[in-house]
DNA sequence: GTAAAAACCGATTGTCTGTCGGTTTTTATT
DNA sequence: AATAAAAACCGACAGACAATCGGTTTTTAC
């Protein structure tokens, strides 16, 4: 999956604000720059075509909404951009994780390993 | 930075293979694909000018190595695919991790934690 | 039914990879 | 030193894909 910055924008915003459309997205785009309207929604609909984003009608304008969170879409990005060097059968995630951890510093292991934990606890009470 | 497939086949030819000029480089991708010596060659050259490989004189042909092994140029994909989504000071390691280890089942979570402990142990003996 | 708004379409530009032909540079040999 | 062979380098083009936006079609509200 390939994203451009504009795209990464749009997610982002879709990500603090639940639902919006095309307008809304331009406006909040406008700060940053001055894409025009057309623009943005193109990006938006590349989005969704990407299936990144979903959408309703309401009135007579789309609203879009993010189909992944952050955290889904950092894992598939993860997945992508490393699937190539990993072997059949390992775990592209794993992988990612031991080419990582040599670089990670103590309180970085720490509290990785309190996130394993946490995902256990989360787990078990489930 | 953004890796063609190409590219990708010779990083992973070299990292095999420590050091290989642009013919064997040639001749290991003839299996796969059937590129002339001219584009294996713009495709190395690519990879060192992205500072990928190193290259040393012998004989009348460069020498390239891998500048980078294969869990350094992981790291360095995963920090180039989640930066723009990784807020200001924060890791964008630990973000990624943090994104993926819902996705991860029981083992891989032992796998990870174990990954840690020997993280550390080997930190403690150097 | 019509005007306004939004969506959709098509075209253009820019960047990046793959692809090579052709030229220049380097090296080994005579 | 002259030259032939080999390798590196240059330049160009095609194919993706993102960003860009003008213009047309569709939808909606009145």
């Amino acid at each position: 999956m390939q994203l451009g910055e504009l795209e990464k924008q749009v997610l982002k915003y879709l990500w603090k604000n639940a639902e919006a459309d095309v307008k809304q997205v331009h406006q909040a785009m406008s700060h940053k720059r001055q894409s025009s309207l057309n623009t943005v929604q193109s990006a938006v609909e590349r989005l969704f075509r990407k299936g990144l984003l979903t959408r309703r009608k309401l009135g007579h304008a789309f609203l879009y909404q993010a189909k992944v969170d952050k955290e889904g879409l950092i894992s598939q990005l993860i997945e992508t951009a490393t699937n190539d060097f990993v072997e059949k059968g390992e775990s592209s995630l794993l992988a990612a994780f031991s080419s990582v951890s040599s670089r990670m510093d103590e309180s970085e292991l720490d509290a990785l390993e309190r996130m394993i934990e946490q995902q256990r606890a989360l787990r078990k009470s489930q």
